[in-house]
DNA sequence: TATCATTTTTACCGTTTGGTCAAATATCTT
DNA sequence: AAGATATTTGACCAAACGGTAAAAATGATA
């Protein structure tokens, strides 16, 4: 209703945020996305977030409503993010180059931002409450623009011949496994906690896997 | 201490199991399966999976003394299935012959066990709580002896070099993404909540991954 | 420094949740 | 049928949780 312009200056005054309200949003954004992508969101308490950002329950609530719209906040600068690396993905490159370099993106990705993957994989498992709507919009239309070129190399003959989305699917996955199954990756090789040494192998063998022959030809 | 005969008919009664208990069991655990699996552990309530069971809540604790118990069993019935196809790989078979088996029966475990492996993929994001001990353990005690059975094909030029570890990493991630992921796969295929038609083309996918070349050489 | 808006804290509330208890009921055995 | 055992239920509890209200403290502004 009313008018639609950007300032609807006599309506809703929305003055601009102090320095303190900068500081203790992003210091709350950050304690929140430590305990989310730990927790997850049923696992996770607005007493351990405000803890973990050094600051009273209801001091919290007075920069967030409640709980859920930490989470949505989170979600929502998270997509971006998600989002980057298949965007670069460029029609004029050539197919080993440009599949080669988003899944190094998306690694290295997946190894900068653990936890906002894990964010991610805990909110797809739940069933996308709170981001269904992007994946069916958003995230459908980007992935149908860039599988189409995928699907232009593949008749060019510059592809092997597959479904260009569950290579995306694949890429997903593959990349994504090693910050969200983190866990596992390293307790099957044996290693400490913290250690993150894998990457590096890993990067080698989805490019040995994606761009190269897996299976010898004489078998 | 004491004897460590199988029934210690002294100490402990261990009555037989009655027919009104073991179907309680096995309804309160598939309701519980249900349950966690779409909610995860936090996420789920005692009152949920009872009146899923169709069973009063202290009736369930009758069966199993507390929530976490009730998660355990679960986790712990899961891991069979969970190794089961790994298991079955030959080392006198040819490579591509058993990563394909390999690939075919993991995607069907994924099509036939979707909870099960959301139970498991939300146990893993919330650090292995309760399985972690079993991964380093019997899980990395199974993989490496598989993992020596690729890494004698790599050495005798029948398979690719790459890591056999990281392989089946590629190989979980990839299958399991279809159960896990299944919300966002369907979003983005634009297809309806409950359709699963997309795990035929799931399997040309990984078997063209996985056994193909994706990249035409002459790029 | 006086004024006002912003920020922080203390104390608290209603609900939900995992779990208990004792009594009631059903089932099995003899 | 009687007695013992196994099962089920309703009433209840303490703790944890998300969230609120209002006063106190702090910061900005003139």
């Amino acid at each position: 209703m009313a008018d639609s312009m950007a300032e609807a200056a006599t309506t809703k005054p929305v003055r601009a945020k102090t320095r303190i309200q900068q500081e203790n949003e992003t210091r709350i954004l950050s304690a929140a996305l430590e305990v989310f992508s730990e927790k997850g969101f049923h696992g996770a308490t607005l007493d351990r977030i405000a803890s973990t950002a050094e600051m009273s329950k209801p001091n919290l609530l007075y920069y967030f409503k409640s709980k859920e719209e930490i989470h949505i906040a989170l979600l929502t600068d998270l997509l971006d993010v998600w989002l980057a690396p298949l965007r670069e993905i460029s029609p004029d490159g050539e197919p080993a180059t440009e599949i080669g370099s988003y899944i190094r993106r998306k690694l290295e990705s997946s190894r900068e931002f653990p936890r906002e993957s894990r964010l991610f994989a805990n909110e797809i498992l739940a069933g996308a409450p709170h981001i269904g709507s992007f994946l069916q919009s958003q995230l459908k239309q980007l992935v149908d623009e860039k599988a189409a070129i995928l699907q232009r190399w593949i008749d060019d003959g510059r592809l092997a011949s597959c479904d260009p989305r569950h290579l995306l699917f694949a890429i997903w996955s593959t990349t994504q496994h090693y910050s969200d199954f983190s866990v596992q990756v390293r307790h099957v090789l044996g290693l400490s906690p913290g250690d993150v040494s894998y990457y590096d192998e890993a990067e080698h063998m989805l490019e040995t896997l994606f761009l190269g022959r897996l299976v010898a030809p004489g078998t």
